[in-house]
DNA sequence: ACCTTTGCTAACAATCTTGTTAGACACTTT
DNA sequence: AAAGTGTCTAACAAGATTGTTAGCAAAGGT
């Protein structure tokens, strides 16, 4: 069989795994439902993935990377002024939770479950929170000097705009079914709070009037 | 036997359900290691609940009323005015949540993946959302015509302040991970993280100078 | 042509997990 | 005391779930 089609066999695997594990979590997926998604024996599935673990922890790890990235997003390109920046990027990551909504359950799940896995996430958001810490709290304070902002610590900032962006998603299953109204649709939702999450940390930061 | 010893072994059996269904959630729990912590034999287990779908509803209905009551408590006494109200009630609100950490992420969890249970968290938490939606939402118009906070969709305030603290509850073991220089405690992180939701929120209502 | 490697299937096996059941024991009622 | 009721134990059963293995078949090199 050609190289093509066993790759596509593994990958089918994959796929259908990352379906799974991220709708299920680790405990709910079953490797036969896996390798039945996949149109693949059971077997084979241990054959390429040697155990269900194995397979669980490349997923994890594909995810907590893409996860990692998110959060990078938040600081792009040090071309704009430092509050427009931030401004664009919590819309940056809010966008990025939009197109993976799974992601942030999966990932506080099997990562808070789990603290063998806390290590594994770790490695992948390390040097962003070094940026964070370092050159991000550096520019801040600049600008708090500047009287462009006010003085804060930028990791409090950090967490609490992932804070706001990722609850959107964690909370809207449950907001749709309270609000059952047709009226307030996915889309209608997801704007006004990325809208609302922008103002907050807009507010949080500029410089008020006493 | 008496009366007293039964419902022990009843309440025993519960005690021991909590900690597991919170900890490992639905999949993860195992009824054979909640009989053994209960100090049981497993048949005990069903001889009382049936099935581990029964043992778990039970646990998991107590769990949804406690989180419901997590958020009334966001609004209490209208005795102060209303900013100083929506103040103490982030406070007390985060406060529940620190007392009751593994609940955020076992109702997200248990309420996101199995629609079914939709329904048993609406019936908790719809009262709230009428709260909200009517009595607060008047306060808060009244109060902005009087200029003392700014306009706003109060359920969109009230997703704000719940995203918030709960988040830095479910952030924290992440976070504890990468900042693992001892100095950083829970205590002085979660210090840190209400004081800046309440900040957080206080600037979001605040009527601000152009 | 022959051997080796690789992908693959079907069947099996071990263990875990939930749930049941027959019967023992104690305690109450009649 | 006999019968009934509720609590409990030990053993078993069914099924799910993960993982293994023997062997077939095709591809590819020598």
């Amino acid at each position: 069989m050609s190289n093509n089609d066993k790759q596509n066999k593994e990958l089918q695997i994959l796929r259908a795994a990352e379906t799974e594990f991220l709708t299920k979590g680790y405990d709910g997926a079953r490797t036969t439902s896996i390798a039945k998604a996949a149109g693949v024996t059971h077997a084979m599935l241990h054959y390429y993935f040697r155990t269900k673990e194995q397979l669980f922890e490349r997923i994890v790890n594909d995810k907590f990377k893409l996860m990692a990235e998110s959060m990078l997003c938040i600081f792009g390109a040090p071309s704009q002024p430092l509050i427009e920046r931030i401004r664009n990027g919590i819309c940056t990551h809010f966008d990025f939770i939009a197109a993976n909504p799974l992601l942030p359950r999966f990932v506080i799940n099997e990562v808070i479950t789990d603290p063998h896995r806390h290590e594994l996430l770790t490695n992948n958001i390390s040097k962003i929170a070094q940026i964070i810490s370092d050159k991000l709290q550096k520019e801040i304070n600049e600008a708090a000097q500047r009287g462009e902002i006010t003085q804060i610590d930028c990791r409090m900032l950090f967490i609490s705009m992932v804070s706001l962006n990722l609850f959107s998603f964690i909370a809207y299953p449950i907001i749709e079914f309270i609000h059952n109204d047709a009226a307030i649709n996915r889309e209608a939702f997801l704007a006004a709070r990325k809208a609302e999450n922008v103002e907050t940390i807009m507010r949080r930061i500029k410089i008020q009037q006493p």
